[in-house]
DNA sequence: ATGCCATTTCGATAAGTTATGGAAAGTCTC
DNA sequence: GAGACTTTCCATAACTTATCGAAATGGCAT
């Protein structure tokens, strides 16, 4: 029951060649190339065991279930919670620390190798698994009403829920994800840089009192973002 | 080829029973309270036979294939773009119509039988079927546009790219109502008008160069819409 | 009446999916 | 070498969407 020896040279032999480095870590990267490419729900195990160089049902003695793939793919990607988790305690103006979150939420949903739509229908389907799922988004989510609530006491923000406002924040960042993935034929598409950009951009019009100050905010949250990503492990 | 009397008598007697109404109709609403519960793809077609009355294999004979239904679906739900329509030409404020088009569309997409996206989804992997739902959001993004850039030239909204603002408005929209359809644990859950509320209040505060003249166009929005509901198929 | 045709349904079945169970084929330890 | 452990394979169950041809009816022309 070890299952994560690196390149361990015991049991029956494959058919094609040996695995080049650790199984688990192979299926996820192949696995992962596939979602990205057709999406979770139209890829199936034996493409991703083709992919692996092994048999669709030796697939099953690595991970039990296709959601356990999933699963093993979303706990490699948890960034932005840490970033919020820092930056709601700091100091400051509260304008570009909301900034600085949502785009960074925004830009982490654009790279990740999966729509988030997919994940959170996967995630409903398997609660019991996924339950990190739900309790990082419920974080993040309280994490930035706490900074809009900074921001409207200090008067900063014009007076609005907080609550609401971050809902509509991160729906935000969800909904224009999507234009960022899978553009629709007819309209403009963008980069993830644009969309972050965008979806950052209108929730702070949305709420600062000086609307001028917005450029000064973009140029602060970029400061914010870099000063605190080279030692994002400690 | 007829395929869509309304009881017709011809044609092999089902086993369990004559049908009710138009076969056809009948699929559909039983397909349609399916979709609602579990979802588009957790649906069978058995289940789908089941509740109709019909053996599996019998469905092909009215929708060749399980996407046709979700398109026959589909079909019936036309309404915010009507009023878009019909907004975008009417004189008077920006704000309020765009207000009305955006309430309107949330609560269309709230009250639809099943999550924009999984129309999208299902409508991208059958463009040739479902060209009609990629026309449609186009010119509902090109009426938003509209509405937007005559509001900032008017000096009512602050500048913005009508574009952008569109796509953020309606992006808002459809992550918004993923939130009332399916309330994320840990989270405040929304009816369809409150979502559709902070939806549309959330845009135009963006937007509006006077702020304190949401109220007023919250008011102007429901008599715009009210005015044109009555007459909705002249 | 009788025969023929269009309409609608059914049963059988193909091809593909996730997942399980047991046998097989190696390495490792003693 | 014997036995245990690890990993892979093959066979197959149970379920999915979809196709095909046969069967069962009503309506229409003769």
């Amino acid at each position: 029951m070890a299952k994560d020896a690196a390149s361990s040279t015991a049991g029956r032999p494959r058919l094609s060649g040996a695995p080049a480095g650790s199984p688990r870590q192979e299926i996820i990267r192949e696995a992962t190339a596939l979602f990205v490419a057709k999406g979770y729900a139209e890829t199936t195990m034996s493409e991703i065991a083709r992919s692996a160089g092994l048999r669709q049902s030796s697939l099953y003695y690595w991970f039990a279930r296709k959601e356990h793939i999933l699963q093993a793919l979303l706990e490699e990607n948890r960034g932005s919670l840490a970033l919020a988790a820092a930056l709601e305690v700091r100091p400051g103006p509260a304008g570009a620390r909301l900034y600085a979150v949502l785009h960074a939420d925004a830009m982490q949903l654009c790279s990740a190798p999966l729509d988030f739509y997919e994940f959170e229908r996967v995630a409903r389907s398997q609660p019991q698994n996924f339950g990190a799922f739900f309790d990082d988004y419920a974080a993040l989510h309280r994490l930035t009403a706490s900074i809009v609530r900074q921001g409207v006491e200090a008067g900063e923000f014009q007076a609005a829920d907080p609550e609401d406002a971050a809902t509509a924040a991160l729906g935000l960042n969800e909904g224009l994800q999507r234009h960022y993935r899978q553009p629709l034929p007819g309209l403009r598409s963008y980069t993830a840089e644009q969309v972050s950009g965008l979806s950052a951009d209108t929730t702070l019009a949305r709420l600062l009192v000086m609307q001028a100050d917005l450029a000064d905010i973009r140029a602060d949250a970029a400061a914010l973002t870099a000063a605190w990503n080279p030692t994002a492990e400690s």
